[in-house]
Formats: structure tokens, sequence, C-alpha cells
DNA sequence: TTTTATTTGGAACATTCGTTCCAATATATA
DNA sequence: TATATATTGGAACGAATGTTCCAAATAAAA
């Protein structure tokens, strides 16, 4: 009996999720995300409540995707630092496949509200230890391999990666060259040679 | 004759700097700005023209004083090498201080804004290129002194070091832990060493 | 003290904002 | 086809937005 929805959930949060990136959450109208998921008014605020609602459902689904395609290079090769590598190859491809610099969501809801809205904050964090606890586990991967150092613990440095990942977003955003990404990838992963 | 200023236009311009670091820039409405730095609406509109003059008043004067902050910790020691940890033990102390966890305006409004205001994203990026050109003249002198390995172009060095600088105030504002942070800084400086 | 130029507070403006509401539409089942 | 249920478009709302304007207040100079 019923009439089905007429769209798909995940499109419309993927279409908003751009919309936000590129004009932050405050700075996104109601009037662009219709004009951006091509609902309408009613069925937006049906679906995900209001404005804050819609903007919380497509921060968790960029987040799922995002994680999601970081763990696939985890197992593209046999060697856990070259998973590493693949993951930065990954990340650097992103960034540079983002025409008008939009960004990464996480990082700019969270450079734009993690100070009044706590919500946000709680998802960048949980997100940043996910992404630590994976390379914490290459790296612990690859020293009992024998393939990376000792010299650092996995935890310290697995936190220097994600940092230098979430550098590479804000410099990427503003200087989009791929042979300056990748160099600064290379001294970042340095670390994980000899 | 005439009545002079009643206020510093400095002062305003840092406690400007304050409200738009927290709320972001779109979130930050002219009754904020009234409130925070004390100015009535007509003496904002007389002095800094509009909201949009105003914020990239305070973010240019921003700008100038994070730069000078860091320009000191250049010649605080004959050692290049002392001189970029005074660099990231200054930044990170910064990153601290900030209760709160309102970031850095640069970073902050780059994220939010870069995508729709180019005169923004502009800022950024000079800030950008003269902190990688402090670094990379302290490095360049660091290897000439024997201090730091030459493997990597000061160039190189300099962009990795502001990657992680940029890295440290994602990080730093959604993890403000003194020794996660310096952990983070060891590993990215131990580039320098050996 | 008077004059003069500037600042100041607050009212007022037109827009835009997020949100609500309802009649009209559309679709899957019976 | 008829029925039941969900979706849809658009009008309407009050609140908040950035901005303008002007009379009143103020401080330096005469």
């Amino acid at each position: 009996m019923p009439k089905t929805k007429q769209f798909d959930e995940t499109e419309v949060l993927t279409k908003a999720k751009e919309v936000f990136c590129e004009k932050g959450y405050n700075g996104t109208s109601m009037d662009d995300l219709v004009q951006a998921t091509g609902l309408s008014r009613s069925s937006i605020y049906d679906t995900f409540g209001d404005k804050h609602g819609l903007f919380m459902k497509s921060l968790n689904y960029y987040r799922c995707t995002q994680q999601g395609d970081m763990e696939k290079q985890c197992t593209r090769s046999d060697s856990p630092k070259k998973n590493i590598r693949a993951i930065f190859d990954y990340y650097i491809k992103d960034i540079l496949a983002d025409k008008g610099g939009k960004g990464c969501l996480l990082i700019n809801a969270s450079m734009e509200l993690s100070a009044v809205d706590k919500d946000v904050m709680a998802i960048f964090q949980s997100n940043m230890e996910d992404i630590e606890q994976v390379l914490s586990a290459l790296i612990k991967e690859g020293q009992s391999k024998g393939e990376i150092p000792k010299k650092f613990s996995p935890k310290a440095l697995s936190r220097h990666l994600f940092n230098s990942l979430a550098g590479l977003r804000v410099t990427g955003m503003n200087r989009p060259d791929a042979d300056v990404l990748r160099e600064i990838a290379k001294i970042s992963l340095s670390m994980l040679d000899e």
C-alpha cells in the first residue's frame, strides 16, 4: 500500500556532503540542500529531522565510507609497510581528485564546529582513534616482521602518521600539487625505513 | 577639534579574532562581534567597512602576530636545529594554551572558506610559503653546519615540517594532550637527526 | 565655554534563515 | 480500478541575519 521512497538515502547523503564540504555547515542553506539533493523541503525534514540531523548523518556516512576505503588498502599486499604506503597513496589521490578544493568533511567540520558542537568533535575523535588503530596494527605487524624499525612504538608512529595525513589535507587544499604532496608523504613515511 | 578614536584597533582585531576562531566566519553574527569588541555597530562599520572587512583585517593581523612570534624563536640559539625545535615547542604551547579548543584562525578560516573565498585562500598560501621559507633557511643553515643530514632538500624538509605543524593544530584541537603532541613533534623532527 | 568633527547607541530596513504546515500528488497493494 | 499511505511542492511563519541611518553624546581645540 505505501508509496516507496523515491530516492536513495545514501545518494542524498553523498550530495549533501558535497555541499557541506564546499560551503561549510553554517554557510550552507536549506535552499542549497534542496537544490543539491533534488529533494523537497518536506522530504528532507521528514527523513532527516532538520538541517543538523542531515549534517550529522552526512558526516557519519562520509566517515564510514572513507574509513572503509582506507581499510581496503590494508590488504593489498602481504607487506604492512607497503599497505601503509598504499593508504597514503590513496589519500593523496583523493585530495588531488577533489577539484575545487572542497576538502574533507571530517576535517572541515571539526575546524568549523569542534569548539561549539561536541557531537562533531566526538565523531572526529572517534575517527582519529580508528585510523590510528588501523595504522598501529600495520606498524606492529611490520615491526614483528622486521620491516619497520622498533625505535618508536606503534602507537607513537601511528599518531605521527595520522598527524601527517591531517596535515596533507590542509596543505593539499591550499596547494594541490601532486609532487609536493608525494614528497611530504615520502618524508613522513621514511620513519618506517631502516 | 576631532574626537579621537576611543579604542585601539589592534585590540579590537584580537577580540574579533577570538570570536571568529570559536564560531567560524559564518557562525559569527554582528551581534557577537558587537558584544565581543565592545564597539557599537556604527563604529565597526565605520572603521572596517563590513563583516567581511573586519574578518580579513583580523585574519591579516593574526597572521602577522603569529608569524612574528614564530620568527622570534629563530634567534634563540646559534643552533638552527634547536631553533626549529623551539618553533615546534612554541607552537605546541600555543595549542595547549588554547582553552576551549578554538584553534588557529588561519587554518579554521582556510578549512571553512578556501573553497568559496579566494582572498582567504591567498592569505593562507602566502602564510604557508612564509613559514616554509623560514624553516627552509634554518634547515639550509643547519645542513651547512653539519647539524642536519642532507638526505632531503631544505625545501622538501620545510614542507614536511609545515605539514606536521598544520597536522598538530588539527590533532591538538581534538586531542589537546601535551605528551601526545610532543611525541608527534619528536618523530617529525627526528628527520633532522643522524 | 563654545565650537567642531567624530563617535556612539539604537531604531529601522530588507533579506535570508530554518522550520512548519497542508493540500495535492503519486504509487504499491487489494 | 479503488484504496490506503507516503511523498511532494509551495505558501507561510517568526526569528535572525547584515547593513543603513540619524539624532544624541562626546572629546579635542579655539
